[in-house]
RNA sequence: GGGGGCGUGGUGUAGCGGUUAACACGCCGGCCUGUCAAGCCGGAGAUCGCGGGUUCGAUCCCCGUCGCUCCCGCCA
């Protein structure tokens, strides 16, 4: 070994003994007849003392050190002098006196300072991720990470889970996301698929007797990125056999509560057990269906203050079936401040914003003050309980409209009123979705969900009358304004699943290309069943108290999905694409696999 | 595919139609025996992302482009 103990290790109860430490130079301070050396690992940071009185050759070789250069110390562990103990290191108490040192490897003086906590250059840390790891914050997001995912393992070995890996390389599916493609070199013009999720190999191990299953599974999608999407993601996978759904919900439940209880003890819980909201409760309240509900400001219906009003722009919305709603904000908002959240309005599709701020002695001010009477202020004042001093922002339009605008204007007042509690974590269960949405494009229905999502068995009557009423045997479980993961009970009935499929426009040769095996599969007696999902970046990323998941993710992509580490992805030689059974189309460069970057 | 923000020594920032392009950290050299963001003195280091335009003059204004980032679309 080429060290005794850890750099994060030693305490008083070391004092006297001889011990070798290997790690980093943190930081050097060098007095010229004294030297002193952070030395930093994963485990913390130890003060070495260079004295040339004890040990003149260390003091010689240790004064080229610099920031990143790996060296080994033999010395002596001794109590720092009076008063110079650091009560913000947890080795303070303590130094080693320095009898040898060997330098293990120098380093390049790094592009930037790993001992510094200060914002760096994205594009910069990605390039030398090596070097941002071992930064204080990306190590304890990692650290955080192992916990999390030690406890999950845990946890649900502990209720007879089993832990099943899947295939990487599967089947396209048409439903839901992009795939990403492999192209099979045996059979050319086949392609294999990354898996978006596990989801039928899941319920293909119920029907083999599982019983209970999870994996903490990579899943891929390719879409375009945001702050909490990546191409390839990590979710805890589960499903079940002889269960229903609040059998589901109370275990990740207990599963969330123990897991933060445990990891981020800091963190407080806002309720216990979490909340359960209908998707159509969310949408009316809060403009969203993974609402944050660590603050209020929640959307008013102005319908019945407006009900007769001779404002044309109100009146025509509510008349075509369309909402006029509001959000009520405690306080006046400058010009300037109005003008930004109606840009921001605008850039959703909104057509504009209509503000009212209350004024004492029955007086009111805004872009409908004047041309709302009197008595409708009056309604719409007591409808969102605005008091004098208090200013309603309004949306009308078609009600998706006015819930994305709404329900992103509610996030926004929010932050610029500073209403959103440190340190708290708001779970709930969103519960009650509907199974289908009506795509416009296609014209025909969506699962919310995938095909294979239950419907509610109360709707079974609405398959055939009104689909988009039908509500699925499904549940979100939201926190803080992130979808953390979502799951349903599985259809395991022929019949019903034949008449989802049909909805779905999908005909009986495509049922069998696309589905066969499932379907056949459920042929052979399947058990009542059902699961979820959660993600496992977003969850990590919101107790490590991060609004980005590559935060917690030791190699992401770039928003713009490049590797900048590695350089992927990148040109290969022609030759690799051919034996693929594959062109490149004309209008790439024909020279394109020429471009083969050197790596690193 | 669309919209917004950012891009200035190695790093993080300031600046602004005419500057010797400023500051901190880092780096290099010197001094220094109790520091822990060590200190003090000195120094090097920037074609202001790239291309074009406007202008007597552009780091600054305009257009395009590239990179990072946030959002819409897309995505559970």
């Amino acid at each position: 070994m080429l060290r005794s103990h850890t750099c994060g290790q030693l305490r008083a109860a070391h004092i006297g003994q001889t011990v070798r430490l290997s790690g980093w130079v943190n930081r050097v301070r060098n007095h010229g007849g004294l030297a002193f050396v952070d030395l930093r690992d994963r485990y913390g940071l130890t003060q070495v003392v260079l004295d040339p009185q004890a040990a003149p050759a260390a003091f010689a070789g240790g004064s080229d050190l610099a920031a990143e250069w790996v060296v080994a110390v033999e010395g002596l562990v001794r109590a720092r002098p009076e008063g110079q103990t650091n009560v913000d290191m947890a080795t303070g108490e303590v130094e080693v006196l320095v009898q040898s040192l060997t330098v293990l490897n120098p380093s390049q003086v790094p592009p930037f300072e790993v001992a510094r906590e200060i914002n760096v250059d994205d594009s910069q840390r990605l390039r030398y991720r090596y070097l941002d790891l071992r930064r204080t914050r990306m190590r304890r997001n990692l650290l955080l990470r192992h916990q999390i995912t030690a406890f999950v393992r845990a946890f649900l070995n502990d209720e007879d889970f089993v832990e099943v890996e899947t295939p990487i390389l599967m089947k396209a599916t048409p439903e839901g996301a992009r795939d990403f493609l492999v192209p099979s070199r045996v059979h050319p013009g086949k392609f294999y698929a990354l898996p978006q999720s596990p989801q039928q190999l899941k319920q293909l191990l119920m029907v083999a007797g599982l019983d209970r299953y999870y994996q903490i599974a990579r899943c891929f999608r390719d879409e375009d990125l945001r702050a909490d999407r990546e191409l390839e993601f990590t979710q805890v996978d589960m499903e079940l056999s002889f269960v229903e759904a609040p059998d589901i919900m109370a275990l990740n439940e207990r599963l969330f509560l123990d897991l933060v209880k445990s990891v981020t003890p800091e963190l407080r819980i806002r309720q216990e057990p979490f909340p359960h909201i209908s998707f159509h409760e969310a949408m009316e309240r809060y403009g969203s269906d993974k609402p944050d509900m660590r603050f209020g400001l929640e959307l008013t219906d102005l319908a019945p203050a407006l009900a007769a009003t001779a404002f044309r722009v109100f009146a025509s919305t509510l008349a075509d079936g369309g909402r006029v709603k509001a959000v009520a904000a405690p306080q006046t908002f400058t010009r300037r401040e109005i003008d930004e959240l109606e840009a921001l309005m605008k850039e959703l599709g909104a057509a504009g914003l209509a503000w009212l701020t209350r004024e004492a002695g029955g007086e009111s001010r805004g872009s409908v003050a004047k041309a709302l009477t009197a008595e409708e202020q009056g309604a719409i004042f007591e409808l969102t309980g605005a008091q004098p001093g208090h200013t309603v922002f309004i949306v009308a339009g078609h009600a998706a409209l006015v819930a994305k605008c709404l329900g992103r204007l509610r996030q926004d007042l929010a932050r610029r009123l500073n209403l959103i509690p440190e340190g708290e974590l708001c779970f709930a269960w969103l519960v009650e979705p509907p199974l289908f949405e009506w795509n416009e494009d296609q014209g025909r229905w969506n699962s919310v969900h995938h095909p294979f999502t239950a419907p509610d068995p109360r709707d079974l009557a609405l398959l055939d009358s009104d689909p988009g009423q039908v509500r699925a045997m499904a549940y979100d479980v939201i926190c803080n304004g992130y979808e953390l993961g979502g799951g349903s009970i599985r259809i395991h009935d022929r019949a019903i699943q034949q008449r989802v499929f049909a909805l779905l426009g999908l005909s009986a040769e495509q049922t069998e290309s696309q589905f066969g095996h499932l379907l056949r599969a459920f042929d052979f007696g399947a058990p009542p069943h059902g699961g979820i999902a959660w993600g496992l970046d977003r969850t990590v990323a919101i107790l490590a108290g991060e609004s980005n998941i590559r935060e917690v993710i030791a190699f992401p992509k770039s928003l713009s999905a490049v590797d900048l580490l590695t350089g992927a992805p990148s040109s290969v030689p022609i030759e690799d694409v051919h034996i693929l059974g594959l062109r490149l189309a004309a209008s790439d460069p024909p020279d394109a696999s020429a471009a083969l970057p050197a790596t690193g």
